[in-house]
Order: C-alpha cells, then structure tokens, then sequence
DNA sequence: ACACTATAAGTTGTCAGACAATTAACTCAG
DNA sequence: CTGAGTTAATTGTCTGACAACTTATAGTGT
C-alpha cells in the first residue's frame, strides 16, 4: 500500500480521459495538478504511463490531449493476408509512406531465420502503414537477394511485399507468426510518430514457398486498437 | 527534434539496462543522473518507460533492479491448451495463485459475448498463474451457471476451467481468441504485481461446445517474454 | 553467545518553485 | 487584407528539499 497518490492520481486521470472527447484538450497540468491535488512532478509522471498507451498525447507549447481511434481493421490468423487486401475487403483507405528499401548482409539472426548463412545478401523493405492519415502499423521485411532485388521493386510495389510476389507469380505457402506485445524502441517509434517504450503488438514471422524455403522473415508493430486480429482454436491435443 | 534530452536518456538508458545483468541494482538516482547530465526528474521521467516495458522494478527505499526472465512457455495458436498442459509440455512447473470465484449477473457486454440476457446468473473466475514463483499471466473466466456453480469448483480445480470442463466430461469444440496489446488496468496490475500502464499481451476469447453455445468467455493478460504464441498461416483467399 | 531493538545511512516517492522551449493567438503597421 | 512581430499559455527540464521506506549496523538485554 506505498504507491496511494501515484495509484489514486492514475484512477482520477482515467476516469478524466474517459469522460473526455477524442481530440479535446485536457487542463494544464499545473490547473490539473491543482484539481487533483497532486504536485505538477506527479501529475506529468502518471500522464507518461497513458502517454505509452497511446491515450493521450502531449505536445509543448500546445497542451495534452485525448486520442481517438478509427475504425478497426478486422482479419484472421488462418489466412495471410496483407494490410492492403484486409483494408479493401473493409472497404476502408490506407496509404503507405516512409518507404524505405535497403540491402544488407544477413547478420547471424537473419540467417538463422531465413535459412542462410551469414553475410548472405539480403533485401530490407520497411514502411508504414497509415489509416486515416495516422500511423497504425510499421512493417519491416527482409528476403534473400535471390528473392527480390533492389530494382524489381522499383516498379510496381504499392507497399506489401506478399501482394508483389503473388502478383508476381511466386508460388507460397505458409507463414509461421509468433505474437508478442513490447514496447516501442527508438526506431519504431520515430516511423509510428509515437514515444519511444509505448505499448505494441509486435508479429515476427517466417514466410514460406513451395519448397519450404523461408522467402521473407517479416516484423510488425501494431498500435493497439487499430487491428481485431483473432484465431480459431481447436480443443484437444 | 524537440525531445532531445529525454530521447537521448532513453538510449543511454537502454544501454545500461541491456549491460547490466539480471536482478542487479541500477546506481541510484542522484548518481545515475549526475553521469548522464540529466536532471533527477528527467531521469525519473525516462526510468518509468522502462518500467512500463517490465525492463526494471523501482523498490521505494531500496533501489531500481534489472529484472531477468525465466524460460518462456510455447505453443501454437492452432490447439487450444491450457497453461498447466503447456507446462507439463515443456517439463516446467508453474502455480496458481489469488484465486477468486464470485457469482455475478451479466451486464450488456458479457450477455453479448456469452449470448445470453442482461442480468443472467454468472460465475467468474481470476487466478494469477506464476512461473518460478513470479507472476505471469492473468486469467479470467466467465462462465454462465447452468455450466458451472460455485459448489462445483469447491473440489478438483487446479487453476484451469478448460482441464476442468474437460475432465468432467464436457464436449468442447472450438475458442475464438482475438489477440491484442494493451496497458494494464488497474485490476490486472495489482494482480501481477505490475504497475498500471505495464505493456501486456491480450487474448480474449468464446468457447463453444458441441451446439456452437458459448460456455466461457475467456480474458487474459500475459507479461511479455514469458510466452510465445505461433500460429501458421495459409497463403491465399 | 544469542535474539531483539534502536539507530543511521541510503534510496525512491513527492513536493514546490523557477526558467527554457515551443506553440498559438493576437496586434498592428504596411 | 496580409504578414511580421509580440504576447500569453503550455509543456519540457532543472534545482533543491523533505517524506517514506528499506537495509545494514551497532547496541542492549537476557
């Protein structure tokens, strides 16, 4: 029973961004400290824990304020299925922007995950994925140079590198994803516009062809609300 | 590049906990910010990122402390299992704890998701499952009572309502799962032993039995690294 | 010698006040 | 009407201090 007016100070701001509209301003901190009756050192220590879960958001000079969410994108496990495809089966628009395209040698956990050796040349596509003009996914894929190489996707690549290969006329399999939730470094969090350790969902999986070769080892970060993934699963073992 | 400060903290900051090994103390505060060029607030600020990532543990009185993981528990999203078989599995051994059945009637959202009506009569069940002793997962059943009564767990409930419902003979069919991140809530953190906001993973899920009637509505929140969930995916719609 | 208590030092939690950096609105000359 | 400068408001950071808590140490009584 220590934490007492860091605890109450995090039930009170709840509640407050709750009853809050998206959008809206929330009062100074030094107005808030005042109302809730916390010194403003505090007061700013518990808003960074809504901060990392991406309900508020602070901007110097300008205030904080209450994030709202968009529609929900809305997919199974079963079937793979890029974001694009998910987007328009929803009827819903996304873009992509920050599209960056890298080669590099693989490193000893890109070997192991994509079957090679170390310092095999590899291709990297990172990109991130917005709905409503707000980030809600970065997805960084890596494949075997053999696979994809720095001017075939020059043209015709609208952001998904599973829809190029199947147009493409690559013939795949399955995928193995593992899912994890972790929090943003550095990197994720300047292409997704968020704080660095705000919470995520994060899919690392392995893409596979016809003969079980791992074509593309792929990471993503979902900010949370964005996305209703869900499986089905069978009881028994 | 407004955040210069606090982002450049955040890397140092990283790279000292990455550096230190597991359940080490941290220099204090003061000596820590001093090194760093930092303020003790700013520093402060930065250090309960890290908290929220599960990275460190603050002990008012007695230091910051780099926390280590234990071995994760695997399985695939395919099959659904309950903890206890995952560990026999895998050879570990894990305990419950903090275990609560309270009856309770159905507000909107549990009628929904169990399909049935406002104000039927519930049986909820929470355990915390722990790993070498250390929380890490929270689980939380709700059943409707015509499935299971307060009575009936009074004897051979060992912390799982699938092995339960299973061992007593029920037929199970299938759990839709949905798979999330989010921040602790207040309820969950105290559960865990975590603070509010603390990154986790989500599932919440129905199981149907052998007429497609929901028989438990199923949440769950799992502290990062202990798990890891895999699931293969079909290539192709 | 042993168990228990009181003390002291060290650490995190909170507070108060101040200034810097940034933003947004306003004023006013052209 | 436009645009630059000014001003007020807000968050970011710093400094210093004290409170609450933990741990180790020294001391005391039996």
């Amino acid at each position: 029973m220590s934490n007492f007016p860091f605890q109450r100070l995090q039930a009170d701001l709840s509640g407050l961004i709750d009853r809050t509209p998206a959008g809206q301003r929330l009062p100074s901190e030094p107005e808030l400290a005042k109302q809730l009756g916390v010194s403003r050192a505090t007061l700013r220590d518990a808003m960074r824990t809504f901060e990392t879960q991406g309900l508020v958001r602070r901007r110097q000079g300008s205030g904080t304020f209450v994030v709202g969410k968009v529609q929900a994108l809305d997919s199974g496990l079963e079937v793979l299925e890029s974001l694009e495809t998910m987007a328009k089966r929803l009827g819903l628009v996304i873009s992509v922007s920050h599209l960056s395209v890298e080669p590099l040698a693989a490193d000893e956990t890109l070997a192991e995950k994509l079957g090679l050796e170390v310092g095999a040349g590899l291709l990297c596509i990172r990109r991130v994925i917005r709905a409503d003009g707000r980030p809600v996914a970065y997805l960084v894929d890596t494949l075997p140079e053999n696979v994809l190489r720095v001017d075939d996707v020059a043209t015709d690549f609208h952001g998904s590198v599973l829809d190029f290969l199947l147009e493409r006329g690559d013939i795949l399999k399955t995928s193995r994803a593992n899912v994890s939730a972790l929090g943003a470094t550095a990197e994720v969090a300047k292409a997704l516009e968020i704080q660095r350790g705000d919470v995520l969902l994060h899919f690392y999986s392995q893409l596979f062809d016809e003969n079980a070769k791992v074509v593309d080892y792929s990471l993503s970060y979902f900010i949370p609300g964005y996305f209703h993934f869900h499986v089905v699963r069978r009881v028994g073992g």
